[in-house]
DNA sequence: ACGTAGTGTAAAATTTATTTTACATTTAGG
DNA sequence: CCTAAATGTAAAATAAATTTTACACTACGT
């Protein structure tokens, strides 16, 4: 019931808005680049505020980047 | 550096849009009474799967209910 | 006055996000 | 070949979100 999946555009929003590197917007946002390598991979998805900080950083909207997708098997 | 702060319009849209109860919104995204109180009175605010399964009962993005703001003091 | 529904608070326990540290891999440049 | 930069992985520790349980308060209907 309700297993969802959250995805990112992280990954190629690095590359082709700003070429940063992941050490970069771990900086620009105050984490570790492990969070970064974390999300972007898709071990877990980020809080709300590490969301707003990273859409920010891209000057794009929240659901912009993350993507929200509801399974609903069973 | 970077204090921020994320509020919300939870309990506006509860009464406005739905005239729902605490109890019925935590029923609706699968959490606890105490996770709705405790976002609703910003004692933390939510993980990004929360924010969006919140937003989707209401119809309405995620940045709709929830706005970020920087305090760039110092 | 009594009972109930909706809400607020709080402490301990659990889960999840994040940090820290450390090491392996690939790629590009000298 | 050697080095450095960028990335991937992983385990243990810490911080934050969420659950569980429990109780207090207010408002409302009877």
């Amino acid at each position: 019931m309700a297993k969802c999946h959250i995805s990112n555009t992280i990954r190629v929003l690095r590359f082709n808005h700003h070429e940063m590197t992941q050490q970069q917007l771990a900086d620009l946002v105050g984490v570790t680049r492990q969070t970064i390598v974390a999300i972007e991979n898709g071990k877990y998805s980020p809080s709300l505020e590490l969301a707003f900080k990273i859409s920010r950083v891209f000057n794009l909207g929240v659901e912009d980047i993350f993507s929200y997708t509801e399974e609903q098997e069973k």
